[in-house]
DNA sequence: CGATAATTTGAGACGTTTCAAAGCGGGTGG
DNA sequence: CCACCCGCTTTGAAACGTCTCAAATTATCG
């Protein structure tokens, strides 16, 4: 694990996402808070620690975030994927500490939104209440799919399941019209994703490529050159997965 | 696992939880509404199937509720357990079919709310918001909490959170003062709970019993006797546990 | 081009599951 | 009221999947 620190400089590579389109139904209210609020951060930043003081939205400009927890003796475990256009409210049942440790997998753009601000504009919008809804919602039933993976199933159907989820959300943001990505995560990141060592997560992704299901290229990038079956290994019917996850928009 | 159907009918055992005294900061209209559409439900019936359609919220009055998920092979996945005073929203992302199955693991009564009542309601009603935000918030919070444990974490450590997690959860509600209470679970739901097949969670239990952290009596009557060590064991911090998946009230 | 991190592969250890069978208990019908 | 039955718990033994350790290989970045 790399120590990453509280960083917000601007990063390296290009961004990922298109910022405020992403947001549907956006008003211009909305459009102003989140230039306002918007900073950039790289790679492996950590912008928030769990339990710690929290009075804040993040909203997913581009690039991807990883919200995960810490076992006592450090291991780490992936709680969700962010991909841009989603949003984190990172307070818990006491309303002030986090529930959540927020990371960067990759340089990042965020709207920082303070509660305050966030509470005005719902009050004012009736539509944001909807968004937030079906946010809450597809971060439900993803976490839920799972669960269900880590709890029953086998390395190759939580990794298959992984990696179909990804595509269809990146397929609804546009981001990927094939089933063609890269993952900004190393076979460690993924491990703690899907509940792995990243040794077996090798194994099963080489699995996975000599049945011809999907291929990798350097540094994960991954090929689905065929999304039914991976979707059959992953036990997930794809259809009912997207009107579970996706927004109807 | 039964086979239980879909049930109406009044069940046998007495009711636990208070009814709307659960409800904080309860309005006249939502004490209203919950009388309205308050129903009974015996053991093992079936309240919402997955991917069903979806109309209605269910706020849990009394008894206990399971949400879970089923593999294609029929196995369950248990994705969360919901006690008196809680609130389920089973609508998914594209908000007309269910992410989840509702089951009652007990005696229960339910009060079915319809969507355009509870919308309306909420509009009505500011500080329904709150209750809302913060149910949410707790349930992300446990959900986290288990899945760092089905992902990293031995059987130990999943059964001892569990057991933590519903004591103090219970302790909440004000359901039990001491750490003594009655899981309406057979081994084989725990499992589902914690991601272990219910062979295993016997002898985990046994254990557990043997090194006296904990005592069990007849058909899951849980004691807990040093809930510093049982919390040591499930990896977890207590105040933050608590601040976590507690509402401030 | 050397240093460092990430992937790949092998072999053995470990924890959990599965299968099987024996107790226990509570409910039902004779 | 007893006997039976069925579901749940308990226990043992073997099989299986995943993890750990370790080393070789390959990418990445300064």
């Amino acid at each position: 694990m790399p120590g990453p620190q509280v960083e917000t400089t601007e990063g390296s590579k290009a961004p990922v996402g298109k910022g405020d389109f992403l947001f549907p139904g956006t008003s211009p209210d909305l459009r102003q808070l989140l230039k306002t609020h918007h900073r950039g951060f790289r790679a492996g930043s950590i912008l928030k620690v769990e339990a710690e003081e929290s009075g804040a939205i993040y909203c997913l400009l581009s690039g991807w975030l990883a919200l995960s927890k810490l076992t006592e003796d450090g291991e780490r475990q992936i709680i969700d994927v962010i991909l841009p256009g989603e949003i984190v409210h990172p307070s818990s049942a006491d309303s002030h500490t986090s529930w959540i440790q927020i990371e960067t997998l990759c340089y990042a753009t965020v709207a920082v939104v303070p509660q305050a601000a966030w509470a005005r504009l719902e009050a004012a919008d009736p539509c944001m209440r909807r968004i937030e809804a079906v946010t809450i919602a597809a971060s439900l039933s993803r976490m839920s799919e799972r669960m269900l993976r880590l709890g029953k199933g086998t390395a190759e159907s939580r990794i298959a399941y992984a990696l179909t989820e990804i595509c269809i959300r990146l397929k609804a943001i546009g981001e990927s019209d094939v089933c063609d990505y890269h993952l900004p995560m190393t076979q460690q990141d993924l491990g703690d994703f899907v509940g792995l060592s990243s040794v077996h997560v090798c194994r099963t992704l080489r699995r996975l490529s000599r049945s011809g299901v999907i291929s990798t290229a350097d540094h994960m990038d991954i090929t689905i050159h065929d999304l039914d079956r991976l979707a059959g290994i992953a036990g997930v019917d794809l259809d009912r997965l997207r009107a579970e996850i996706i927004s109807a928009r």
